[in-house]
DNA sequence: CGTTGTACAATTGTCGGACAATGAATGGCG
DNA sequence: CGCCATTCATTGTCCGACAATTGTACAACG
């Protein structure tokens, strides 16, 4: 055991009532975390650099290896270290679809309603065709022409319309090339998917559904701005009205509101 | 060790090219984590509740205790569980502060640039302005004032004048009553944060921020909507302009912008 | 020459046991 | 009854070990 004496040395307070509280003494599998973490996040470690192995690192913290690999376990959740090609720990970025999914978790947990998630979504939904219109590229632009005749080929399918309808939606935010914003919206896209899919089939709007698409795909296509943002505005208003229309209370909780949230866990990366 | 080859038992398909894609075996300690994260997930694990000693999950798990602590620090990095007041692991939910540090993080290292970033803050600023206009309890007006007349009174210090004016939007986006939102503009306004420190005192216009936090803060108070917003809107815009005309590109990534990016590093739940 | 198979070495996932430090609980003592 | 020392339980850490898996080197084969 080192000694860890000197940390006051020179402080020469006198010892008062709040002072002194907790000093940090952190377990050693977490300073391996804070360190390693340190080295991705300051460029020393870049994503695609091997890591040596479990025994090697432990030897140079001088710590045990079950000790080590404990650290390991929080660098990996934290998707800023994957197991490589040959098991070797491989540095990483963590990928987007973590974090959106574990937000989701958390909102679940912290008992977010559904008048939160609304206000968030009609926000960001305009706001990510905006984007869309000016950064759409050809490629994602066909995709989206694809996603809308599947949809109009799927008919009366339900099930095979909601997701062509979710799936319209990814495109559009990935098509605005904005990563915070898709980051902020991919959690509330999940956790509105089964209210979605509960609605739709309900409301007897297929119809309205295909033209609002129509017109956002073709406004980002020609990279009308305002047009994108104001349809997509009318569309998820539309879908908002209809939602309650059915009797829903937005201010519900998730957890009360009958919906399967646990569509909503965890994708398994 | 128990068999598993029985597997594709029932699987009479071709070996085609597709097919047979890494079958999920999954090592002990995920499946601890898997396993627990589900029963926080449905509810059958509530925050609060204090699970089994590390010795005795080990046995139910009929799994070593390394083991069980390789899973354990899985939860703890996700915020499930915490170290309870007798050291005990306690089911918890995620904290706010633990995912937007995350998410700052994760962007940084995906290069977000200042263009994404702003785009996002332009949009989410004055929406929780009018979102602050609606739910703002009394409690965080009088916060609110509080800072502003903080503000006034610092005059040309620049590190208390920034810190208070991370403050201020805090606090409206803290009014707003919207966790998603809240989640979605935390990372940014971390990220954000080094330019802003750079740029305020080079633009002279200390006025202009009390002039724009005074009059959103009255909307507020009138709950005033619109007004709240539109302040919002200028009031970033403003900023906005500033940065670019101080000759920085909104396009360039955080990491070579030249500010301290880790600053924003793991603000330590 | 490219492919296939085999033996070997390295590495990980898992295990059992162990112990010091630390906080919690308990009981004695004033 | 409240304070203090002791006991106890639990965690953080360590050690040593081993089977399974996988990379590697090399030989055999077409």
């Amino acid at each position: 055991m080192k000694s860890t004496l000197t940390i006051n040395s020179a402080n020469s307070t006198p010892p008062s009532k709040g002072m002194f509280g907790k000093l940090p003494v952190a377990p050693a599998y977490r300073v391996v975390f804070d360190t390693i973490e340190k080295l991705v996040m300051t460029g020393k470690l870049k994503p695609g650099d091997i890591l040596p192995t479990e025994t090697e690192l432990a030897e140079r913290f001088d710590i045990n290896r079950s000790t080590l690999r404990e650290g390991i376990r929080l660098l990996e959740q934290n998707g800023l270290v994957v197991r490589g090609a040959a098991k070797r720990l491989t540095v990483s970025v963590p990928h987007i679809v973590d974090l959106t999914s574990r937000i989701s978790n958390a909102l679940i947990l912290h008992d977010v309603t559904f008048r939160e998630l609304w206000e968030t979504y009609i926000i960001l939904e305009p706001a990510l065709a905006k984007l869309a219109a000016e950064n759409a590229t050809e490629e994602i632009i066909k995709k989206l022409e694809d996603n809308l005749e599947s949809m109009i080929a799927c008919g009366e399918d339900a099930d095979c319309f909601n997701k062509l309808d979710y799936e319209f939606h990814d495109l559009v935010a990935e098509a605005a090339c904005n990563r915070p914003m898709l980051i902020a919206r991919q959690p509330i896209s999940i956790l509105m998917m089964p209210a979605a899919h509960a609605i739709l089939p309900r409301l007897n709007t297929y119809d309205r559904v295909i033209v609002a698409h129509r017109k956002i795909l073709d406004a980002i296509r020609a990279h009308d701005q305002s047009e994108a943002s104001e349809w997509m505005h009318k569309h998820t208003t539309d879908f908002k009205r209809g939602y309650e229309s059915l009797g829903f209370d937005a201010g519900e909780h998730l957890v009360n509101s009958g919906f399967d949230v646990s569509a909503g866990i965890k994708p398994q990366a």
